[in-house]
DNA sequence: ATAGGGCTTCCACTTACTGGAAGGTCAAGA
DNA sequence: TCTTGACCTTCCAGTAAGTGGAAGCCCTAT
């Protein structure tokens, strides 16, 4: 398979899957017109890759997973632990987005929105104190 | 006042302030010795920036901000608008976040953690529909 | 005089790609 | 056969918002 059609199958643009390729992620063969030549194997673990980008994994994470992917003998708490580290920095994250949106939701229903510049959100902005 | 103070003062990094210089938020005068010198209104600026960002608002936002709140005339409106623009953006990204959250929890939930190599969060990332 | 801390500039690095330029390859149609 | 267009190749640069570090002034206190 050329470029074009593993990236059609695994959902990732041409761009990123060569991008994999000088990360060290996925090693395709060469042609002899010196195009990528990818087998069934590559297209799988771009596939893999795919997944668990969408699953918010970093590439660093993701090199992880397709090593004890690729290992018999892994243990499933290895993939559990990695797993539930993402998962909390996720949970971290959101309380931090919540935090702000509430602000942020509160300073928006209390400005008037109106021709006068008057404006909490600017008077937040612009209070000296920390919080 | 120095570098160092408006730093403590702003509670941002030097190198954070030089970087706003950079790109044009603030325009401190010189000394003499070519250290950077900062007045009040200097500072203000820097504090207000800080809270900016502490909130969400991304550097450009930043800027318009900026200049709404150095502006006399400006209506509250612009303000609410680009607010509630920065909201929707964290609200959509809190639900993006969400919904990773629980499907990793509930992998995190199927998955044993033993030393056994069979595992569902595995199973996921390598299966082969899209999702 | 020298030691330290603070200041300066400049360069490189971070994440995970993305866009684009310049050019080789291949299959199909005129 | 030539050409056109869709592929493919490499390499360079840019993204957001800083951060780290090196090399080298400046200033104050001992």
């Amino acid at each position: 398979m050329n470029i074009g059609d593993v990236s059609e199958r695994s959902g990732l643009p041409a761009k990123t899957i060569r991008y994999y390729e000088d990360i060290g992620l996925v090693r395709p063969s060469r042609s002899e017109n010196g195009y990528r030549e990818f087998g069934s194997q590559d297209l799988h673990k771009l596939a893999f890759l795919a997944r668990a980008r969408s699953l918010g994994f970093t590439i660093e994470e993701c090199r992880t997973l397709l090593s004890l992917y690729e290992d018999r003998h892994r243990s499933s708490s290895d993939v559990k632990r990695l797993a539930k580290t993402h998962l909390a920095r996720i949970d971290q994250k959101i309380g931090e987005l919540q935090a702000l949106s509430a602000t942020l939701r509160d300073l928006v229903t209390r400005c008037q929105g109106d021709d006068r510049p008057d404006c909490p959100i600017m008077n937040d902005l612009a209070r000296s104190g920390t919080a």
